[in-house]
DNA sequence: AAATGTGTTTAGCCAAGGCTAAACTTTATA
DNA sequence: TATAAAGTTTAGCCTTGGCTAAACACATTT
């Protein structure tokens, strides 16, 4: 069993790969100074859960990797586990999944997997990785480089960030949702959309953070 | 927030006193050696969590109680909502929750509190401390002390030994359960009991963790 | 009253995982 | 091509929370 520090290194190296990964993005997207980064990574590489080339980048071996996909696993699925039972809105599911991953066994990780019916994705319409690391081949793409004028099919919302994920939730965009593109702007690359009977405008930065697929 | 260590600290001194605790005590409960456990109880000692008489013993402070009072409402609450949706056996219960108790944040508590319908005992019948500590009035009597041939309801089991718990769930003793005490044996106090329809007898070891009432 | 045993504390060590400050690479710029 | 800037690593420090070994306190017994 690793640490709760281990296992977010392994679960940040995997969000921000598979690229080599530098030792200052990774700290600043766990909040740690580059020193402990490196530190750390040093430990990890010892431990052959990643890959270091000094000055260059670290990424995860597949070992590491495995590791990685069990902590989102467990993630995904306590999220799906939150929403469904205590019916948690998508913006508040992240922050606490992102505590209780580290303290789920493998005994009741398996129970709510089977008291879910094995979901393949998650509340944000992200793919849970399967109880030995499998991932299905992704196929959504990004809202902001999507066709006008097609009905789409909303398949994913970003699970991070709770103020784009409550506006997005306040404008009735989530996994599910049919929308369909009306105009882009050519200059700052917003989207001005068609959800329901409501013409509503999307950023362009959020539209990159959402994807969709043409499905029906 | 304190440190799972200092919950785990807080929390066996409530559940071994309100006496005062003796090093060697806490440390076979906690797993720890006696000389770790006399440098934590200096630090809880210091941030005023615990009182400390050296040479003599340790016990809460009220402020060092209200947040034992804390963990085990989060621990009961957690063992009523797993047992509740994933109908984890009683015996699964403890060992996960005393993980779990750890990572949860004051919304979740709430909205597991809320989802229950703020219960007042966990499925081992042990009172949960209401939000602010508050814990009612315990009148439950052990098993092993009480009258011959009156109808009994079984009110509380144990909770942190699964091996006892799988035994009485075989035996069909759980808390609601009806038992009447046929005789009580002078020599080792063993008891014969009926519950239902069939006679089984009770190791008095196992009778003094049970507890019931008087009440139909 | 002294000696013994039991329990407690102190002293000093270690690993994990942070930090800052300084040294070092690499890359970009003048 | 030399130098500056940006990013990375090293060195050394700190706290938390364990450990062992040795010193200490207390109760009991001789």
């Amino acid at each position: 069993m690793y640490s709760v520090a281990i296992e977010d290194y392994l679960k940040s190296l995997w969000k921000l790969g598979p690229k080599d990964v530098g030792t200052q993005e990774l700290a600043s997207y766990l909040e740690i100074k580059p020193a402990s980064v490196t530190k750390m990574v040093l430990r990890l590489t010892e431990m052959g859960l990643v890959d270091h080339t000094p000055y260059k980048g670290a990424s995860l071996t597949r070992k590491g990797e495995l590791e990685a996909l069990s902590v989102v696993r467990r993630h995904r699925l306590l999220e799906s586990f939150l929403s469904q039972t205590l019916g948690l809105g998508r913006d508040q599911l992240h922050a606490e999944a992102e505590k209780l991953e580290h303290a789920l066994s493998k005994n009741l990780e398996c129970a709510i997997a089977e008291y879910l019916g094995n979901p393949t994705r998650d509340p944000h319409g992200h793919p849970i990785p399967g109880p030995n690391g499998e991932l299905y081949n992704e196929t959504d793409l990004p809202l902001s480089y999507s066709p006008i004028n097609m009905t789409l099919t909303v398949m994913q919302v970003p699970d991070n960030d709770s103020n784009i994920l409550s506006w997005l939730e306040n404008n009735n965009i989530h996994p599910g949702i049919k929308i369909k593109i009306i105009s882009r702007d050519d200059f700052d690359g917003g989207l001005n959309v068609k959800i329901g009977d409501s013409k509503i405008r999307i950023s362009s930065s959020i539209a990159s953070l959402v994807k969709i697929s043409f499905e029906e």
